[in-house]
DNA sequence: TGACCTTGCTAAATGCATTTAGCAAATTTC
DNA sequence: GAAATTTGCTAAATGCATTTAGCAAGGTCA
């Protein structure tokens, strides 16, 4: 039959001692006045029996729970961002807590009952995740529940982790640019939706003024701007095909993220080009595809992961607030050379 | 300042009546006495004050937290398998249930950390899940915890949510002949090491063994068996490569899983053929790739969502036991033609 | 009218760890 | 040697919901 919980009371008969003093042992309250015996028999017994103490209980005195609530739209299900989970998990295994992950699909009644939810549970905190950074509608929580943005942006609560866009966008350029590329180089993606901002993300818009940026710094213009409103490999290669029965000068591609790299590389490999040698290509996110590729597409990485664990060491540890700017690492492979003289 | 909390004292002293009444009628208990008017009452003052039972406390008193715990090995990091943690918080979230989710990397270590914590929670169940299907090492959980295996297996815990490989594998087979294909037919994954089983999957040397089955009843045989050692685009790529290299009757390609199927439409394209109308391919898992190829692949599903699904329901209602086998699905989309005469 | 139910409700115990308040013995201080 | 500290430890309260045991008023049966 099911041994018994082994609870504090279990340790301090064995030990000979107090339940109090149990308690402020193992918890290693500074200022205790027990002696080195007192600690040592406590100990011994808590070992021997294996005792863990029960959160609940504990819960219900301190209101701790060493439990963070994660609460996202739809990342946990999705693959594209899954690296946002991962990275918290590692932060909230480092830190000794655990996560409970709750996905709403974006839905304001399920985000009310997920807050809830875990509110019911006294988490010490939570994080609010996007898959596409938005500005995120987030119901009241009661005062002094500490929350961070990841992916996200919210009035209410400042705190929020987000991808360096803006120098992501000027560093895919300054690639194409070191490598020699100033004419012919084209858009693919570009989208007034988007660099309006809000409908699809508070974050991209800032990638593509980053592209802008950079391009007027070293004086260049797009010879093209295909504009596309989904990015997705079907609309990549679409919009590739397109660009290219209309000019025979392209000589760079700059597109929005790798899925639609990945369509024009189909299409470029369709007309019988070949990406790095007639056509470059730079991209953005470091999707898996872009290992698979062939040859592997150089990409302005979204550092999931990265951003993730900083979002979990912020809630437990605030020590900055406002916007933070997690750098996109560049990740180099081969899909870009000198232009073909 | 912080709203204090609202508890049952609190809607028992608005109602007029007892915290023991309050508490009866909120919880719907069937037996008992107290007028429709108390239940009115009760019911009111809770709506009125937005009260929210405590967990912690109840679950003290119950051992019940309505939380399950979701400890695998890197199922919420990679985008492989995460169809299996959406179809878990999809069920879960049904029943009204939150889930706790570790990561362990398979580390005995930290398995043995990640199940004391969800324990310390004091969890309804646990699932234990792997991204590739395999035995899973399981340390002793208390007596009375229950657990269910998803997408893997444990002689301690008999529950397992499987995909159904063996039907799986038949099915390829089935598609590829009832497009009228015989010969020709070529195997690119093929791999000892698997058919013999344990290392790398307790279920993919089924999905072989329902190949080989259902080529026996057709009375075909493999023209070639490309054995590869890595399941990745560059090794399907390879193996392709040096097939095609060899031989030029092949008609119909089986791979292993959609990766390797990837790396197959590379080679198939760079040597000037095409898919399906030179070589038709059929592969495994649906994996997010399949929808980008051109054309797109038809393959044999991994039922993720549907597998999280059921495991999460199996744990909360044990209505079954021992090997769970969930039907895979076929996809069928574009790689797959009548071989050209 | 007295024994026995019902009905409608509540007091108090319980689960477990933490924490406040404080007690008794030993030691120090003057 | 009496008063004041210090040392070492504990009783009891607390947080919150659930549950067992049982009470009081009104009704029924004979």
């Amino acid at each position: 039959m099911a041994s018994k919980r082994v609870t504090l009371a279990d340790v301090a008969r064995l030990a000979g001692l107090s339940p109090t003093a149990a308690s402020m042992i193992l918890n290693g309250r500074p200022d205790t006045r027990l002696s080195q015996d007192a600690h040592d028999r406590v100990n011994a017994a808590a070992a021997t029996l294996g005792y863990r103490p029960n959160v609940a209980a504990r819960g219900l005195r301190t209101d701790k729970t060493r439990t963070i609530g994660f609460i996202s739209d739809v990342v946990a299900t999705t693959r594209f961002a899954s690296g946002l989970i991962k990275g918290a998990l590692d932060a909230a295994e480092a830190a000794g807590h655990v996560m409970l992950v709750m996905e709403t699909g974006g839905e304001p009644a399920r985000e009310t009952e997920a807050i809830g939810a875990v509110l019911d549970r006294q988490v010490d905190g939570i994080v609010f995740a996007t898959m596409r950074a938005r500005e995120l509608y987030v119901p009241d929580l009661p005062l002094g529940t500490n929350a961070v943005m990841l992916n996200a942006t919210n009035p209410n609560h400042s705190t929020a982790v987000l991808p360096d866009e803006l120098r992501g966008g000027r560093d895919a350029v300054e690639l194409l640019v070191r490598a020699g590329h100033r004419d012919g180089i084209a858009l693919i993606g570009q989208n007034d939706e988007v660099e309006r901002d809000v409908f699809r993300s508070a974050t991209v818009a800032r990638r593509i003024a980053g592209i802008r940026s950079a391009m007027a710094d070293h004086d260049l213009a797009f010879i093209a701007e295909q504009s596309i409103w989904l990015w997705e490999p079907e609309d990549g290669y679409l919009a590739t095909k397109t660009l290219l029965d209309t000019r025979d000068d392209v000589r760079a591609l700059l597109c929005m993220n790798d899925r639609v790299a990945f369509g024009a590389y189909q299409a470029i490999a369709e007309r019988g080009l070949r990406v790095p040698d007639d056509i470059s290509i730079v991209s953005f996110d470091n999707d898996e595809l872009a290992a698979y590729l062939r040859p592997g597409l150089t990409t302005i990485a979204l550092p999931h992961e990265a951003m993730g664990r900083r979002a979990v060491e912020l809630l437990l540890h605030p020590t900055e607030s406002g916007e933070i700017l997690v750098p996109m690492p560049i990740v180099e492979r081969h899909s870009i050379s000198a232009p073909s003289a």
